[in-house]
DNA sequence: CTGGATCCATGATGATACTG
DNA sequence: CAGTATCATCATGGATCCAG
């Protein structure tokens, strides 16, 4: 098994962390698994495109890195992989290029692209994350009838976004598509309806209210 | 000439961002103009390993991806790349990476790795930006024997690593040579000599005590 | 000399099929 | 569900050469 080890050879420690994270893929299995652990299946679903054969490949490189944690309970099925604390060390990184994307490479989803409510959230974290920071915690829960639910939350610290399983009961749900939230979401703000079609709202209208001002941060996170 | 565009094909502006960036090599092509416009050659150089074919594929990949702006000048032998705004704009992901580096992949120098006193002061850099910043801008300038002079300061807003061409007068000069100072950043803190052998300190003491005092926060940053 | 281009070898990745 | 096996293709490295 070829563990794909080709180094550069720099006393360097950015050349060191590509080294550990640099080859095609790695960075987008440790984005997938910065919202808990999943299965490789589910990351097979996620990275639309990938190998199995590389995706194998990969988490074993970040095994051997210290980057991810492989769970295998005898007589269970299903292997889990999580990131140890270290990989979880480089969501700053992650976010880092995530938001020089967001301002240097947006545009709308290309014919072909795979289209994940999980990566529209995260988008919609980062920039939640970069506007001024709520008086309280906050909780939404977000329903897409084609992808599954999560849970977009401030904590009180940070935003966070997990795959729906808290239990806490949300200020805001909202119930909506892929497709219609993806055409939300690259609108420009000033030109999103207040009440744009295949996206319901529930909750207190007050809470109603300041999810409706804080997603017009999106994508600039000003104010 | 096969320009390399391999795409992810995710709506996921981390894939976006990496399939501009995250080829092998090109964020160290990116980190090496971070301190100022290069040649091919000073390129070459920086980035022991790279052939020129690939430095030619990446220098022009990050030039249609808006990163790197050409300067060729008529009649001129040389010729100068240097990062746009946006190219500019990729530093805090660069950041990141680096501080991922520093904590979990520190290690000495191993054979056969290359050492360039401009990859060493990128890392104290990053360190010295952790820290409280000072009370007033500050110059240091470092000349290594065998691998140039940097001008390492904080302007009131951040700490700054170039090439050595300012004229302002420096607080404190430090007179090295690579191995000499690469001993010296490896050391733990508490087991660094005051005056370590290959290092010569010049300027008021006063200055020289507080350049002593900030390299303690290195590696950790803490303080 | 700088700034590359060319040729060939090798290693990394992709496509597809198949298995415990 | 969680991978492996095989084969094909593409990207990269090494060495060499060349034009301004």
């Amino acid at each position: 098994m070829p563990r794909s080890t080709r180094t550069y050879d720099h006393f360097c420690m950015l050349a060191r962390a590509l080294e550990q994270v640099g080859n095609r893929w790695t960075l987008l299995v440790v984005r997938d698994l910065l919202r808990g652990p999943r299965r490789f299946t589910d990351l097979m679903d996620l990275l639309g495109g990938i190998t199995p054969k590389t995706l194998s490949q990969r988490l074993r490189e970040l095994e051997d890195a210290g980057i991810v944690e492989v769970d295998r309970q005898p007589g269970r099925r299903e292997v889990w992989y999580r990131l140890t604390p270290a990989g979880e060390e480089l969501a700053p990184a992650i976010h880092g290029l995530f938001r020089w994307g967001l301002r240097h490479a947006r545009r709308p989803p290309q014919p072909g692209e795979a289209v994940h409510a999980e990566h529209l959230l995260a988008a919609v974290r980062t920039v939640l994350d970069q506007t001024t920071p709520p008086d309280r915690g906050l909780v939404w829960h977000l329903s897409f009838a084609d992808d599954g639910t999560y849970t977009l939350a401030y904590d009180g610290d940070a935003w966070i976004l997990r795959p729906h399983i808290d239990s806490s009961p949300p200020d805001v749900t909202v119930s909506t598509t892929t497709d219609a939230w993806t055409d939300y979401l690259i609108a420009p703000p000033n030109e999103r309806p207040r009440d744009p079609r295949g996206i319901d709202l529930a909750g207190e209208p007050r809470d109603i209210d300041r999810f409706r001002d804080l997603m017009t941060r999106f994508p600039d996170g000003a104010g």
